[in-house]
DNA sequence: GTAAGACCTGACACCAATGTGAGGGGCAAG
DNA sequence: CTTGCCCCTCACATTGGTGTCAGGTCTTAC
């Protein structure tokens, strides 16, 4: 498989197919005359790369997290633990937000005193 | 005042000080050598500037809002509005991140199959 | 063999606030 | 007048995934 036939394959950008390769998540062979060539699993690779990404994952932690996957069972609880840690790291930028909401909204409270 | 006086006194930077300068949050007169003279109200300004970048709000918001502020009664309606939409932008952001998490909860399910 | 289209690498752009450093001038106390 | 500290401007770095362009090579169908 040629990487326009994978970017069309799973919606990913021929770029970031390069980006992912340039990241270490893919590791295509190559033709004689340079152009990477996919195994038929890359997909799969491809569209759980996408579904970490969704999940607010960056390239870091795909780091991280990809060997962990490749052959999960022995790993598995490694990789929850690791998994466990992004979803705190999440939950922290929810509470840092809602505290960002607070101040305005104390802000705003201030301002009605001036607006009747 | 001078900037490196006023930095002490909020607590701000000096690269900031600038920074809020090019942005136009801060018009400080200028001595005959060039350097930057604050007027005393900086000192409160800067510190209003800080409380909306800790609300979350960034340097194109404060662009809008700053003005609004200086005299607040004529348009309080105005900056509360454009203050409601700040907090909808966090508010969205919060339901996006919580949609991340999910979708690593999800994930986190599928594995545990594995894991026992 | 040629034309069209797919591919290659390298590199800059984006966004935002701040850090940092170079190279040079200002100011006040001794 | 010198020393030391404060200030000036300009400009590059950071973070990260992707868009996009330039200039060149490969492949495939005709």
């Amino acid at each position: 498989m040629r990487i326009g036939e994978l970017a069309a394959a799973t919606g990913v950008s021929v770029r970031s197919l390069r980006y992912y390769e340039n990241q270490g998540f893919l590791n295509p062979e190559r033709s004689a005359s340079g152009q990477r060539i996919y195994a038929p699993d890359a997909l799969q690779r491809v569209t759980l790369i996408q579904r970490l990404f969704d999940a607010g994952l960056c390239s870091k932690a795909m780091t991280d997290i990809l060997p962990l996957i490749t052959d999960p069972r022995p790993q598995a609880a490694a990789l929850q633990a690791r998994l466990m840690q992004e979803r705190e790291r999440l939950s922290n930028d929810i509470a840092k937000i809602k505290r960002n909401r607070e101040s305005l909204d104390h802000m705003i409270g201030e301002l009605r005193q001036f607006s009747t």
